[in-house]
DNA sequence: TTAGAGTAAGTAAGTACTCACATAATAATT
DNA sequence: AATTATTATGTGAGTACTTACTTACTCTAA
């Protein structure tokens, strides 16, 4: 990958999580990635395939990130670790860049990738399986809406104390 | 007010929640309501005229929505009733609409009003301390984040069933 | 020498918004 | 009551500007 390729992913993916997808020109990108207008169209196609880039390398960064969650074999550490993974998302400035524009693309183009989150919910029904809850499909499905009402907040409530909030929700999924 | 400015309005709340703010144009919104596009900006001076109008009306709806709830004295009442909402919003296809715009709009444009809920998180804490929870001001902000992640999942989620969510959680929050 | 990286200057189709003008409803004056 | 003046409602064709995207071209590295 060059490097003018490189600024456009990365220009685009802050101007598309600041901005929005559709807010956001393709002149804006390329003025912001220090490129011609001409080249975003010669490496993506269209805009369309820059965002498609977009979420393709985030998808990978997902991977990895849940994959952490996955292979831990204590339950209880399984679910401290989801939170953990919340408060980890806001501690970095890249970290929120990136998530911010999976939200709003999920509600500026209302595409819910379902099966993103499976392998997660998958391992936290199991974690509740093993501590004896006596539903835990719907204990895990609860626990990821909660995670989707703390980005939520985080990202738009700019005085939103989020450590505070996931403390005290990590401790009504404790017993 | 006349036919046609209702008719703008109506229009302009369908495509907003629909297809964003930014992706609806003036044009297309005269032609879905039947009217020139000029008279749009007659009656609302412009675009954010018109947004404004909307979102002003939708703040009156959710005054009467919430007046229900705040009045009611018996704790464990307005606890349920919380989640009776979510449901009767999932149940109306025309609250739907207004709703998902009001959610569309705080991502798109992110403006998080949050006086808008402080009403009812404070009847939710009033509630949470009769029940001697022992914290309910954090009981009650838990409680809205939970109705986010409710409302985000029904809004973009297909297949998703809000009644077995919304009843399993309202279980967490009786003991 | 050939393919990929890169650009400047285009394009047609949209964008929000204005303006001159027509008509309908209301108010004021005879 | 009849006429006139004044406003509010409505339109269609226009505005300057921005949009995503293309094209013809140059440069550079293998």
């Amino acid at each position: 990958m060059t490097d003018k390729k490189e600024n456009i992913l990365n220009a685009a993916l802050e101007l598309f999580a600041k901005e929005g997808f559709t807010a956001t020109s393709t002149s804006k990108i390329a003025k912001k990635a220090g490129v011609s207008e001409g080249l975003i169209f010669r490496h993506f196609k269209n805009k369309d395939g820059l965002l498609e880039a977009i979420l393709h390398e985030g998808e990978e960064r997902i991977k990895i990130l849940f994959a952490n969650i996955i292979f831990e074999t204590n339950a209880k550490k399984v679910i401290d670790l989801v939170f953990d993974m919340v408060l980890g998302i806001a501690a970095s400035s890249d970290a929120t860049d990136f998530w911010k524009l999976q939200y709003k693309i999920k509600w500026e183009l209302e595409m819910y990738a379902e099966s993103k989150m499976e392998p997660l919910e998958l391992a936290l029904t199991n974690a509740f399986k093993k501590l004896a809850f006596n539903n835990p499909e719907m204990e895990a499905r609860s626990l990821l809406i909660i995670m989707d009402g703390l980005a939520m907040r985080y990202f738009l409530q700019k005085d939103f104390d989020i450590n505070s909030a996931v403390n005290f929700l990590r401790e009504k999924f404790k017993q």
